[in-house]
DNA sequence: CGCTTGTTGTGTCC
DNA sequence: GGACACAACAAGCG
């Protein structure tokens, strides 16, 4: 093309300008480049009827995490001569648009293995080959190509975190340079037509109510994410003896983690480019080893992506093939008594709140309270619980929350359901005093120590001095934990020999059963409670 | 079939 | 802080 293209870049995720080889692309050789972001009113607009305040998929602070990542990334192109076109719209139908009023000939766009992208690039693509426009997907959101993994292992995804590292070797990529400064872009073309939005506020989008006490500490985009990388590179000791299950989910002036995670879900720090950063510390010292150091996890991100990609339905359990068939219960009350933060156990109703305010818990928080809904106490179903943490973190990410909530819940990768969280001690071995909760549960912050954990042991006159009577100024606990994980136990132990009697063909039909039976069996004497005071209310 | 391996449990004992 | 019992799982490999 002698005169040069017309290029449209398609920013969905990797909202960034280091390491985009779509970006690269769609500047190399082009006369115009259209840099366009689609706001999806389905995602964006205000739903007043979701459980907390935001629109119908994401919560509050995902979507300002998202906006202010538009925001750099905007003034980011500003810098290098273009800007960030918005448009608003059904993505594909706006796409289809642009090609054709602005005459595009080369669109480019980061490879999603997301069911939601496929089927929306199916789509795109498809009118752009019979348009005869032009279009580059590289893969650039994973260390590895997942499709490429799953046909090196004969079709089918590695189902362990070993052999996926096995499979997998090392990327390509590793001693390339791939941070290669842009330092101007083309011009952006003439729009048409077609109308075009600045970054939106929350305000714009018609978001007013929400709450205003605490939000999430971290803010969006790439300068923000680099920076915090940069931070975390500074402490060199630090990067080469992370060990991840050695955490402490208590602290929260100063996580015990990167907090990178919701950078990297957007794509306003690239992982590739992360991952050469950590070798580089891990040259020249002693260093740990995946899967516990930080290099290893971003083989877990990818280990995660490349099984969801792989596995039809990964995010049900019907019709999963990894996925273990368990009669959980159809319980919304214990649902909305753990996401509304109200099951009585200090430490899991406060990481229930950190959740809801910053949008992001510490790694182990988030085993502590999945275990605790699904097979640890409230035995409900995992779907339940991945819809909350979907909606309320910054950096939920399909592949890695659906993985992660097959995991905890032992349906998946992970199988010994008698290894259960105490929902008392696991917290007190790191944070004894109950800093956290005080922090989070400010009604409890005058009770002593002793009682923190467990309030409803508490005398009433040590109550009353605290200000905090249990059942009034706090609730009582929804159930039993010594009772109701014993019967999640034996629950699960008949769940597992179902599904082998039946080699994992288990029906709806066989399901009911099952949970007819248990029912019968397990009624613990909370559940009577329960059941009682349900017929009572009816 | 038997053996090894698997990121991250709890409670008790020394 | 390390070892052990507890009660015990699935997947992968030979």
């Amino acid at each position: 093309m002698a005169s040069g293209s017309y290029s449209l870049m398609w920013f969905r995720k990797a909202l960034r300008i280091h390491d985009n080889p779509a970006l690269e692309h769609a500047s190399r050789a082009s006369s115009f480049l259209y840099p366009v972001f689609v706001i999806d009113p389905r995602y964006m607009d205000p739903d007043p009827g979701a459980f907390s305040p935001g629109s119908s998929r994401a919560g509050i602070n995902r979507i300002r995490f998202l906006l202010e990542s538009l925001s750099d990334l905007d003034s980011s192109l500003k810098k290098l001569g273009s800007r960030l076109l918005v448009l608003k719209g059904d993505p594909d139908q706006t796409i289809i648009r642009c090609l054709k009023e602005w005459n595009i000939n080369r669109l480019c766009f980061e490879y999603d293995s997301e069911p939601y992208y496929q089927s929306l690039d199916e789509k795109v693509k498809s009118f752009a080959s019979s348009a005869g426009v032009e279009t580059f997907c590289p893969v650039s959101h994973t260390l590895f190509n997942p499709l490429e993994i799953i046909k090196k292992n004969g079709g089918r995804p590695p189902l362990t975190y070993q052999s996926f590292i096995k499979l997998a070797e090392k990327p390509s990529w590793e001693s390339s340079e791939l941070n290669i400064p842009i330092s101007s872009l083309p011009p952006v073309g003439d729009v048409g037509s077609c109308k075009i939005f600045d970054v939106p506020t929350l305000r714009e989008l018609g978001h007013s109510d929400f709450e205003l006490d605490e939000n999430t500490p971290f803010q969006g985009g790439e300068s923000e994410g680099l920076k915090r990388l940069k931070d975390v590179l500074s402490n060199q000791d630090w990067v080469a003896n992370f060990e991840k299950p050695k955490g402490d989910p208590s602290a929260f002036h100063k996580p015990a983690t990167t907090v990178l995670s919701p950078y990297l879900k957007f794509g306003c720090l690239s992982s590739r480019y992360f991952y050469q950063c950590i070798n580089d510390v891990y040259k020249d010292v002693k260093h740990s080893v995946p899967p516990v150091s930080l290099l290893g996890q971003l083989l877990w991100r990818d280990f995660f992506y490349t099984v969801a990609l792989g596995t039809p339905n990964f995010d049900k359990m019907k019709g999963n093939r990894i996925c273990k068939q368990i009669p959980w219960n159809e319980s919304d009350e214990l649902l909305v008594a753990w996401r509304e933060a109200r099951t009585g156990y200090p430490w899991i109703d406060a990481i229930m709140v950190q959740l809801r305010k910053w949008g992001w818990i510490h790694h182990l928080a988030r085993h502590c309270v999945a275990c605790f809904l699904t097979r640890g106490d409230l035995f409900v179903h995992w779907e339940k619980g991945r819809d909350v943490f979907e909606r309320l973190l910054i950096d939920s990410d399909w592949a890695l929350n659906n993985g992660n909530w097959l995991w905890l819940s032992c349906s998946s990768f992970f199988y010994q359901y008698n290894r259960i969280y105490s929902p008392v001690s696991f917290g007190k071995k790191y944070d004894p005093n109950g800093n956290y909760i005080r922090h989070f549960l400010p009604v409890l912050k005058d009770m002593p120590k002793e009682y923190i954990y467990e309030p409803w042991t508490a005398p009433l006159g040590v109550q009353t001095k605290a200000k905090c009577i249990i059942g009034k100024d706090y609730p009582k606990r929804v159930v039993c934990h010594d009772s109701a994980s014993k019967d999640c136990r034996r629950k699960m132990g008949e769940a597992y020999a179902l599904n082998q009697r039946l080699h994992g063909l288990v029906s709806e039909h066989d399901l009911t059963n099952l949970r007819r039976n248990l029912e019968e069996k397990y009624q613990t004497a909370e559940m009577n409670c329960r059941s009682k005071r349900q017929k009572r209310s009816c």
